[in-house]
DNA sequence: TACGGTGATGAGACCAAGTCCCATCACTTT
DNA sequence: AAAGTGATGGGACTTGGTCTCATCACCGTA
């Protein structure tokens, strides 16, 4: 355990989300950062790997699950089917608490070009982890990353959906993959 | 016109370019490049925003190609069509010069963090701004977030391609796109 | 030829991100 | 009680990036 108080990493978070919400991404330092948590710049680093990474926190988790449940898929289950499971299999990392700062989180995102960044390395990294593991079920190159664009595109509208309506993740990434296969048949009758 | 030589901008392209492969991009200090191109490190950041951008030059103007091409093809033409299009009308940039080094730059950028997250943001621009288009054309979002997802997705192939093969990228990508929008076929004949 | 204007450059101070190393403290184990 | 372990504090250091001011090349005009 770290000594005085427990939860430094958790600490950390919620100290850096209120600075910037408070003061913007590029107005708030790091060592202010450490500061309200009652800790260090030193300290700060060794939790992340940078500035940007503190409001990203458990993303390789979701990368995890969603590999897993690729892996995991029943053999009859198409391409689609094995990213769908991919999303819902993402359903336990969706709290209530996490709902609550969500929409401060993407706020604070969308305001800085290099949280959007580094925002947009972790969609792919989802994207490449959904392509290797379909790969590996012996779905084509091509294929495969069209399936897993699709997934990566679905769990980002399901997450923003799902800040808006609540309940559970796992109905409302069901629900959206199912509009952007409905997209995908309106664009191959379109012409 | 500069003082001494001229074609600063490009001197500082290539120097960094070397300078990466030979050292690595973390070991090359900016103020290291500047020096090769016979500049300081003022003038290196008076033409670029930031370290990265020195390997994403021109990325806006290939944003604006693309909208272009979106906003004027032909009324009767079908999302996928358009975007199409839009990959197509890029071709004026993939010049020799730039096929010569596009291999060193990939690797560059394969090879660190930093310049990888740079390169997912500028594909997610390309998304949006095609995403953006699409809609001005009355395209339903979704619908236009899905074309412009698989138009980025052949865009990159494509790139890849051509620095394989050469020839007109025009060629490439139209086959790229097509080859795309099989396996999207296939994705949905699969189930 | 001389002059002033313009735009790109040089130079250096300055701040914050990120790295590194070592000392320190709380807590556990023996 | 002593030794070990893991997280922390603290400070030096490098580098990316910003800012300001002086400088120089070039251009047009008188």
């Amino acid at each position: 355990m770290g000594r005085w108080e427990p939860d430094a990493r958790e600490r950390l978070v919620r100290a850096a989300l209120d600075l910037f919400s408070e003061q913007g991404y590029e107005n708030t330092a790091v060592a202010q950062i450490a500061e309200r948590a009652g800790l260090t710049k030193s300290t700060f680093f060794r939790h992340f790997r940078d500035k940007r990474e503190v409001l990203f926190g458990g993303q390789d988790v979701l990368a995890g699950l969603m590999t897993g449940a690729i892996s995991g898929a029943p053999a009859e289950a198409g391409p689609l089917e094995a990213v769908e499971a991919a999303l819902v299999a993402t359903v336990g990392t969706f709290t209530d608490e996490r709902r609550a700062h969500g929409p401060q989180r993407l706020a604070v995102i969308a305001g800085n070009d290099e949280l959007r960044e580094r925002s947009a390395l972790k969609m792919v990294g989802f994207a490449v982890s959904m392509t290797d593991a379909l790969k590996r079920r012996g779905v084509p190159e091509l294929e495969a990353a069209v399936a897993a664009e699709l997934g990566v595109l679905a769990f980002n509208h399901g997450y923003e959906r799902w800040l808006e309506t609540g309940g559970d993740f796992a109905e409302v990434a069901r629900r959206t993959f199912s509009d952007v296969r409905a997209a995908v048949g309106s664009l191959e009758r379109a012409e």
